[in-house]
DNA sequence: TATGAATGAGTCTTCATTCAT
DNA sequence: GATGAATGAAGACTCATTCAT
């Protein structure tokens, strides 16, 4: 420890500040991302600075990206490892979770969802890339595992956790986009929880056994 | 008949090439929207010409959005008119119709819902923002249609259409999104139609009354 | 007589349309001039059209400046030939059909006084630039004598009578360039005829040959 | 005194560079005003530099018009506050300091003269345009004081000062686009100076008061 | 001659990225 | 490492002019 160590520290200080400001303005600016020079200015740093720290543009965001997974996966290693939850509890929980991801910042979840399938990806450095995949790979199985619990206790119908999970993840991601959409058409309008409230209301009554299902022979 | 009917016939074609050009191309570039000088090489016309047929770049999109949403429109009006299909079957028959329309144009749909959210309707003029307007509204009421039968026919337990109606929604359209996340990360795999059948059989079942609730007075 | 004459008159008459519909436009696009499709559809032409009546677009506006000097021309005549005017009566009306011409036209004589001394005249074709040139000419000779006339008389200190008309032209012209900037920063007040009186009546206090100067040793 | 400074005083010299540049072509390129990738040529910078100095093209311009704007500020001023002058002399020394101004730089006199009623101000930022207000202002104001003095010493008729300053400053814009415009025509001649002292003479004895006028009652 | 669709060079402006200091 | 001026490639849009019909 010495030089080096203060060295990578500050660096990586350095990380978070650009971060949390590209985070910031990314929200404040909606759909325009932010330009080099702004996030630069607001991390008080030059522009050419930036890039010692991350690659290019492509690479902060995907940084914020990964940060806000990292963000759900921790909430949902909590519920996963809770004891105290019945599955349909943890149901409940799990899309409380992602609301508050969503929550956290709008703008980033819906610039994450929104790119989730774009080519961007091709400019980021391979480290970058394979963090996202193994944040990526935790979340689906912390989420499996929820699922599968439910299953094993059978309190939930049998179905493929995977899925399950994908399901979830897609009426979150998909409802908060149509809002979005809905909200550019009429902005007075904001039906975001009430409306994901009742979608996973409407999962939970629909993954729950019942006694017909749950014990037909007897 | 003459000329000028062959004389509009010829630019209609020349506005269908238009758009299909960037239909394809809107996909093929990910979330930075094709050129205009793009669109016009695929078209086999030069940059200027394409503003003979659309008043700006955002006017391309927004037309095809809304010929997306047309063709759906079509498909949900169809349904809700069924006189033989019980509220379940119509709401299976739903689930088909997102599909069939993103399997009509996966790129298409994709980046419909990528930019649902986005603030390209700013510079495109009142008609076909009118006309984007009023063909999302015509969809609204028939999905809602479909849900209200099913209300009325005590088949589903109560709750608000357009709501119900933006959760289907919102699971193709999320599922379709993520569905092609992954791919990304690991191209080989595509669950898209079974998960979105797991998907609407879960909400298909939390819709259901059960004889419980059907009936609670008994 | 015949086919030829009526197509000869045909076109003049199509010309003059096409001028009056450019002037208008003009008018009323103020300093950005209106683009050869806004003159087309004026004049109920097809853009195409307009290059069978004149070889370009500065063709258009050269006529057009053409035009308004003749306007002025004629006045100036029937001033120059009028018998029941004194010279210093003669030197008001010059300064009322100059003003006159003015308001025929302001954002025409505007742009005209403008694109004096611009190169615009590059491509148009000579027999526009002479017959401007002609114009030009005339009109210059046509207050020479005028003026000349008050020397003549004894009624107006000697002095070059080009000169003269330059230092009139110039007063009009560069008082109403004046004027309308000032109109940019203060859009309420409007001094042009006003101001215009009074340089007109400076300078013929200037001009006019006292006793003194007329016969000052008798 | 250390990098800043010099940093600093580079970049003026960018400036004063650029609008050197933008002055010359300005005038060179008749009414059509130079394309910024020509000014960025002739600075030897790339387009995009230009914008470090610059908000817009049009500032450019407009800061090249408060430049000259200001040369001749000063010198109305020296003439205003000198005590040794007659008002005649004052007058005289006035048109001496507009011509001065005028062959001071030519090209961009008349370019400014040419844009004065432009819209072009609409793009400058504030900070700019009130920069020209206030040195039109100032203009006006020290120029009227020079007019004043006269009408106080009884040696001018009265009149509005400002009327009178247009007039003064309408007759050398005038008289510079026209001559020029001449020169356009038959480019071998230039009586600017000749013209522009009988015009400056003439405008001198119109204002004179006359002993008749000076005591009209004796 | 008339048409008007097509052209395509020309314009301003933005901004991620580089590199000399 | 830090700087920030400079870069220059794009990009959207305009419009005078041409030319096949």
């Amino acid at each position: 420890m010495g030089i080096h160590e203060r060295k990578d520290r500050e660096k990586e200080i350095r990380r978070s500040q650009i971060l949390k400001v590209a985070k910031k303005l990314f929200y404040s600016k909606g759909l325009n991302s932010p330009t080099i020079e702004e996030i630069a200015t607001g991390a008080e740093l030059s522009p050419g600075s930036l890039y010692s720290y991350f690659k290019n543009k492509d690479e902060i965001f995907a940084t914020l990206n990964i940060n806000l997974l990292r963000f759900m996966l921790e909430k949902v290693k909590k519920i996963e490892c809770s004891t105290e939850l019945t599955p349909q509890q943890k149901l409940d929980a799990l899309s409380v979770a992602w609301y508050d991801t969503y929550r956290a910042d709008p703008q980033l979840f819906l610039s994450m969802v929104r790119s989730q399938a774009s080519e961007d990806l091709v400019n980021i450095s391979d480290g970058v890339l394979s963090e996202m995949k193994q944040v990526n790979k935790e979340l689906v199985t912390a989420t499996c595992n929820i699922f599968n619990e439910g299953f094993q206790k059978e309190a939930f119908i049998k179905c493929h956790p995977v899925a399950l999970g994908d399901i979830i993840w897609a009426i979150v991601t998909g409802l908060v986009l149509w809002e979005e959409s809905k909200k550019t058409l009429d902005p007075r309008k904001n039906y975001l929880k009430s409306t994901l409230d009742l979608a996973l209301e409407i999962i939970g009554r629909g993954l729950i056994k019942t006694n017909n299902e749950a014990s037909p022979k007897e």
